[in-house]
DNA sequence: GCGTGATTTGACCAAGTGGTCAAAGCTACG
DNA sequence: CGTAGCTTTGACCACTTGGTCAAATCACGC
């Protein structure tokens, strides 16, 4: 069953998804209404709602592309390649996303504050199997002394924060550095952090 | 002018921020109703207005309680103290917030996701100028060779990101870990982190 | 036990909410 | 052209929301 959509079609669903994107990002579900995200589609309430059939709906699909893109970076984590290269490009991955996606940063940090209500299953299944692998290739590596002994859970939540705190954060972070581009910066620190760390 | 309370106003009062922490830091400002908040505190929404004027009040004083508490750890960054030993101290009081006070980090961490608009001149202010103040003494240390050459900017927003990770992303950690308590293990990663980093 | 001020509440309100629907407007294609 | 089907909208609805108010209830010092 093929989804044939008109032109009109893919260009307001896109538009409802990115002012959906927008807002939730900012609001969360619960802070969000169907006016804010219509207004910023530039649609009426319900021309939106011709396209979506609730506010849910939005959000689910928002969420559901969003864990996909979200996870990519870890899954190309490669055990053949150059271990302290390999985390080192997986931060880096991680960084570009904060500052490249940053709205989708920010709705995933608001669905975890709320409990992952909505996305729980897919933290205890699918991200928790394959940080489980990944963790275990990390042990590989440290077993045969190419990286410093390091607890692989953690050291992947600190990817985690460390480069998705530039989003999330970015408000504050930007208030405090006075306005300048963090990225740079952030970049020549995250690669000393985990280069000193990593070092056998 | 001293404001005096009776038992009961104090008791109220408490029951009602303390609800309100429960809710707002899981919601959100806008996600949260006056409803959600009665009925955690265990009075009638009338009631409740009877001690605060408004939802804005109990989030207003929520926030500001939260402020002080907030720059406490990073106040007491001694500039006379042994260097490596003062940051690892701030890192340990930070996660030792991030433990006991999960709801206060993630209040602040909803705030800053919606873009600050109730704390915006706190950011900018009070935070940058004590931040600005606390890495002129750690740039001092870096010179007096004490600690290596890192940005002290990027290290305060790490010690951020990565103590108060385990507060707001709670629920994705213990997911990926399977339930069991992150804090040790968190402990002794970060202890690793910060001194492999900082050792001159 | 009584009166006064503190406390609590049921009933209410206007505005905002997610969502519906029938009718109108538009577009592509024969 | 014409028309069938896609798109848009104004009017509307039931429910929730933040907040008000007058009246009822309660606690406490006399």
């Amino acid at each position: 069953m093929v989804i044939t959509r008109t032109r009109i079609q893919e260009k307001n669903r896109s538009a409802i998804l990115e002012a959906g994107l927008d807002v939730f990002s900012q609001y969360g579900f619960r802070g969000t209404t169907l006016d804010q995200i219509a207004e910023a589609a530039g649609l009426s309430k319900p021309n939106l709602l011709y396209y979506f059939p609730s506010k849910e709906a939005i959000h689910a699909e928002l969420l559901e592309t969003l864990l996909e893109t979200w996870l990519d970076p870890l899954h190309a984590l490669d055990d053949t390649g150059d271990p302290i290269r390999e985390i080192l490009d997986y931060v880096q991955r991680k960084l570009d996303m904060s500052r490249d996606y940053p709205r989708e940063s920010r709705l995933f940090a608001n669905e975890i504050l709320q409990g992952a209500p909505r996305i729980g299953d897919n933290l205890t299944g699918e991200l928790k199997s394959l940080v489980d692998e990944k963790a275990q290739v990390i042990r590989g590596w440290i077993a045969a002394g190419k990286v410093a002994a390091v607890d692989p859970y953690h050291l992947i939540f600190s990817i985690w924060a460390l480069t998705q705190h530039y989003a999330d954060f970015d408000v504050q972070v930007r208030a405090v550095l006075g306005g300048d581009d963090p990225f740079p910066g952030a970049e020549a620190y995250l690669t000393q952090v985990f280069s000193t760390l990593l070092r056998p």
